[in-house]
DNA sequence: GTCTATAAAAAGATAGAC
DNA sequence: GTCTATCTTTTTATAGAC
């Protein structure tokens, strides 16, 4: 369709690929350049710097990738179907973009990488937890602690993509291989939930 | 006690803090040598290159990192006993050594990174699968899929330690928070893995 | 806006004296 | 073994012509 990508859209394109796929100390103006069919003159004529460069690429990419998570949860009535939909849209989503989690970890875990963590939705983080509570006195789940139940959603969902290429030794997997596994996963991990949030609880 | 470190342990204690924070591209020669309160030219006269120096690196923190739950799981009867001990002995060892996780994900997702991936000891995944399938024949545990089952053990133990400022922003935690956090989640997923692997059954 | 050429800085590696 | 000084290469960034 969009046959004319002007040169701003091209470079940007460019760093997005090399910046996710070697991080910011590995990536290569050089190699953004050649990637988007210019000279790295025009990279600094357009963006200065390779450090405003990247915080373009940052900004842009976070705010596509955790989408209107948040609005859709509003619509799911009880809690362990608001945390279905999310394994699911978080799952398919890092399968669309499976470089961002590394992307974005290494981004926040580096020396400056603090500035970077307040662009992250980290609200949504206390958002689930808040619809947890309301489940909880709705008598809907059982009683576990919030905050480690959402990291370990979130765990379970983004770090086999992280450690990708173990997986794939271990299982001796191909990338699609790896990415069936990972259609696989969703329903593993709704089990999962349902087991620690609602079945059982008699026998505690 | 030992007060005189040679200059060779000098540079490795030095270079294994450098390359933990910064990992291969954004360690720099300088600062190892800084560090170690030597010259560059002492790191290349011992080491020869960074790339030599990050391999002795990176082979003797695996080493280490995966100490002997090998023969430890053998001595623990249930499979369910088998996971508690490696989820105690799994966030421990991170506790101690929290960059390691982020510096071996890095480490195997570089384009030359599949001849990292050989060092690790995959063959434990097998391990705890077979581990599984025998729990499973002796009805110990329930069925579901033993690849999932190890990939969601180690994902619950070690991601939050590589989203560990995100998790301390979303929290507002600090450092000290942070660890005391990981020593209760060990308690909290042992609580998973048992609703997820035994209780419960009869409701299915 | 786009290019070539080049500067400037950073970083890895080596030479050679002691 | 250890140091200072220096080389070489790599990489970011800029100048200036078109």
């Amino acid at each position: 369709m969009e046959e004319t990508q002007n040169t701003e859209e091209k470079i940007l394109a460019a760093a997005e690929e090399v910046f996710m796929k070697a991080g910011y100390d590995g990536a290569r103006m050089q190699e953004i350049a050649n990637k988007a069919e210019i000279n790295k003159a025009m990279l600094h004529y357009y963006f200065r710097s390779k450090d405003k460069l990247f915080e373009k690429i940052f900004d842009g990419k976070v705010k596509h990738f955790f989408p209107e998570i948040s609005e859709e949860l509003d619509k799911n009535q009880t809690f362990i179907r608001k945390v279905d939909f999310m394994i699911d849209a978080y799952i398919s989503l890092i399968i669309r973009f499976p470089y961002i989690p590394l992307f974005v970890l290494n981004t926040v875990n580096k020396d400056n990488g603090a500035s970077f963590i307040t662009k992250l939705p980290i609200s949504l983080i206390k958002k689930i937890s808040g619809e947890y509570m309301a489940a909880l006195e709705k008598g809907e789940v059982r009683k576990v602690d919030p905050f480690q139940l959402v990291i370990s959603i979130l765990s379970m969902c983004a770090f086999p993509f992280v450690a990708r290429p173990i997986i794939m030794q271990a299982g001796n997997l191909t990338k699609a291989d790896f990415n069936q596994l990972m259609e696989e996963r969703k329903a593993e991990l709704k089990r999962y939930l349902r087991f620690i949030l609602v079945e059982g609880e008699s026998r505690i």
